[in-house]
DNA sequence: TGATTGTTGATACTTAGTATCAGTTAGAGG
DNA sequence: CCTCTAACTGATACTAAGTATCAACAATCA
């Protein structure tokens, strides 16, 4: 295994998730799994296919796609709208929540909303029915706050 | 002028704000702004560009890039995250704000929550510190929610 | 009018994402 | 175990977004 295979338990909540899709146990799936688990940061699909071809340079940039949708179709995945284009991340929450991206260190966390209902209420009062929204917030994550004040800021991906 | 020029009072907003910037008068441009101004909807670079394109099949694709991300900068054109792919819509309203759109016949409306700083709160709460936030929903617009019976539902534009 | 500097279109390049397709393989069922 | 087939694969190719360069050009101003 390794820490090179990342979070176990996320690896094997999107097998057992591709599992129940009736999807095949394949080793170009596996070793893409495993990358996507060893992410601890939203990442773009290049940094992932980077990656991927590091352990293994036979798997194709297409399977590396293939297997994004299918894990986001799974909601085991999500594309976020970042600032600079889309990123894609891990993400195993189940209920309803949104995100918030550190615009220093690109860590995200995960939050929801006290009144979340709020948002459709408001497209309500001008004759919309909500079907869905997505709101991504943007900010400054505790531990790059402390180090504010050192002349320079801490540098991280993205 | 005629109705191929677009909303006036936006095509003239628009050039103000190029103007003070300092940015020159030039045919492109002002053949760009024209066709934007007459965009009812939301619009993919590419329809924007077919459009300029059938007025003046000169104009680079680079100039349309180049004046959108101007007009980004100006505030007067917003980059949308459809759910799929990225659309560029000309937004006049200049309070913080929010976009509805949708998803039957591609309209978008703009309303703002009635507490848009529960949004800040929300992020304080686990530690970050709110820098700003998009929140974009999807729905059915009043128009296409009253002929939802029939058998097919109006077609429209993304 | 002429100089300066901003602007332009062509070209080329990177990345995202999808589509095809012929070859390969997982894994079910015998 | 073997066989068969549907699922999966990587290669290839394509479209679209977006950026970078750069030489030619033109809006503006002295
Ligand atoms: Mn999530
Ligand atoms: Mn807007
Ligand atoms: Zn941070
Ligand atoms: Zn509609």
């Amino acid at each position: 295994m390794g820490p090179r295979s990342g979070d176990p338990v996320a690896l094997r909540l999107m097998e057992r998730a591709l599992d129940a899709q009736g999807l095949r146990h394949t080793l170009p799936r596996r070793t893409i799994l495993e990358v996507v688990a060893a992410m601890g940061h939203p990442f773009t699909p290049s940094e992932l296919t980077e990656q991927v071809a590091q352990r293994d340079p036979h798997i194709g940039r297409a399977s590396v796609f293939r297997l994004l949708q299918l894990l986001r179709g799974c909601g085991l995945v999500e594309r976020l709208h970042g600032p600079d284009g889309e990123l894609y991340t891990l993400c195993l929450a189940t209920e309803h929540h949104h995100h918030v991206t550190c615009t220093v260190c690109g860590r995200t966390a995960t939050f929801s909303l006290e009144d979340d209902a709020a948002v459709g209420r408001a497209v309500e009062r001008i004759g919309y029915r909500m079907d869905h929204h997505v709101l991504q917030v943007f900010g400054v994550c505790p531990a790059c706050r402390d180090q504010e004040q050192p002349s320079l800021p801490p540098e991280g991906p993205r």
